[in-house]
DNA sequence: TTTATAAATTATCACATGATAAATATCTGG
DNA sequence: CCAGATATTTATCATGTGATAATTTATAAA
């Protein structure tokens, strides 16, 4: 990716060697195993990440110990530090319908979780890291679906309890799944239609706008 | 998996040689094939294959000309065969209401789909080939959704036209790729919960039953 | 039993990979 | 400008991998 050269008076091609300080060759060589691990998976050999970082393979291990705990600063990269506080702004505004707040919702977490390295990455650690995809289950729950049924049934006017169900989450899980299947189509395409992604979303709101009425209506 | 030995003279082990017909042979190859790459996907090695096959790995060159045309076999093994023509029958079978015969259908349909071997190779397969993708979505599209989304028009009385628009696909994708998140879901849980497959299914079903009963509405 | 066919194994190659040790060049503080 | 600290590279190892050639042995037909 960035393998730059210098030529010396024989004619031979030499590696530049940059001095970075070690907080900044770390982030870099994140980033570089990042890309190609998204890109190969995480079977993606240490000299392609180095490549890519544009440095040599040897010098990844002074940064980190085996490969093993180069693929978990990947994972923290990309799922730990990928939480946007602003989408908690959107989450929280009660000056829209809960409809309105989570099709804007949506559209910005969408925005970052549709990357296809992003995607590519979370199928990759999915196959190999139970613990990483369970981690990320229980966020999606906590974060995301537990206070759209919440907020919706507050709507609805049957606020009387506060737990939600796991019967309640069912329908929620359905839908947002099915989006991340949505996004998952559209990657492997090679497609990035930012009006579709949002018809997507509106189509999934109305579904469940449409299911919370009918259900929540005999018992309010 | 199966590698049975003898004892020679001199007390060291010594492979079993069975001398099976090539079709046969091909067939125990691909099954190992199948429960090896779906465990550590396409980059599990030839010599666990082979390991797995009870055979040595040389051999399995007489049956494979690369590494490659086995991954294509065992494609071919999970998901060109994997369809039932009985599913077929349930799906056309009218003496039953859209909701209860898609309810079946879905039912028996991910008895197969979800187990581990065909969820694990299908995240693996997509990963790596597009084509495997866009073709199964194309299966998925032609002999479910679409029947679906016809079947329920007549249903509701507005059978005037015949084909099936991409808008009218939406919904049932969306549906159609939770349900196989979920299945995904409890796979990596290591949960085999029918009774909880079939709820899924029918909250599905409900969802879909709902939305197309307040969009047909309008317009028949 | 004998023998020819081909299924299966042993031996091996070239290359890629994760990892380590030693040598070298770059930057910083004095 | 110099010297020490250390970031970076070169050289290397052991192992694993896809693939091929040569050899051996099981099996069925004569």
């Amino acid at each position: 990716m960035s393998t730059q050269e210098q030529h010396n008076s024989s004619g031979a091609s030499v590696p530049i060697r940059r001095r970075l300080s070690p907080a900044a060759r770390r982030d870099e060589i994140i980033s570089a195993a990042v890309e190609l691990f998204a890109e190969s998976g995480f079977d993606g050999s240490t000299r392609d990440v180095a490549r890519c970082a544009g440095i040599t393979q040897p010098l990844l291990y002074r940064y980190f110990p085996n490969k093993e705990s180069l693929i978990e600063a990947v994972y923290a990269r990309v799922f730990l530090e990928s939480w946007d506080s602003a989408w908690d702004d959107i989450l929280q505004d009660r000056s829209l319908s809960v409809r309105d707040r989570f099709q804007r919702f949506y559209e910005a977490y969408t925005e970052t979780i549709f990357r296809p390295v992003w995607l590519r990455l979370w199928h990759f650690a999915s196959l190999r890291d139970a613990e990483v995809y369970d981690w990320y289950k229980e966020v999606v729950q906590e974060q995301i679906l537990k206070p759209l049924v919440r907020e919706r049934r507050i709507e609805l006017g049957c606020d009387q309890a506060f737990l939600v169900t796991p019967a309640e989450l069912a329908a929620p899980w359905l839908l947002h799944g099915g989006l991340l299947n949505y996004g998952w189509h559209q990657q492997v395409a090679g497609n990035e239609d930012s009006a579709g992604r949002a018809d997507a979303i509106r189509q999934m709101l109305e579904m469940y706008m449409l299911f919370t009425e009918a259900r929540y209506a005999t018992s309010s």
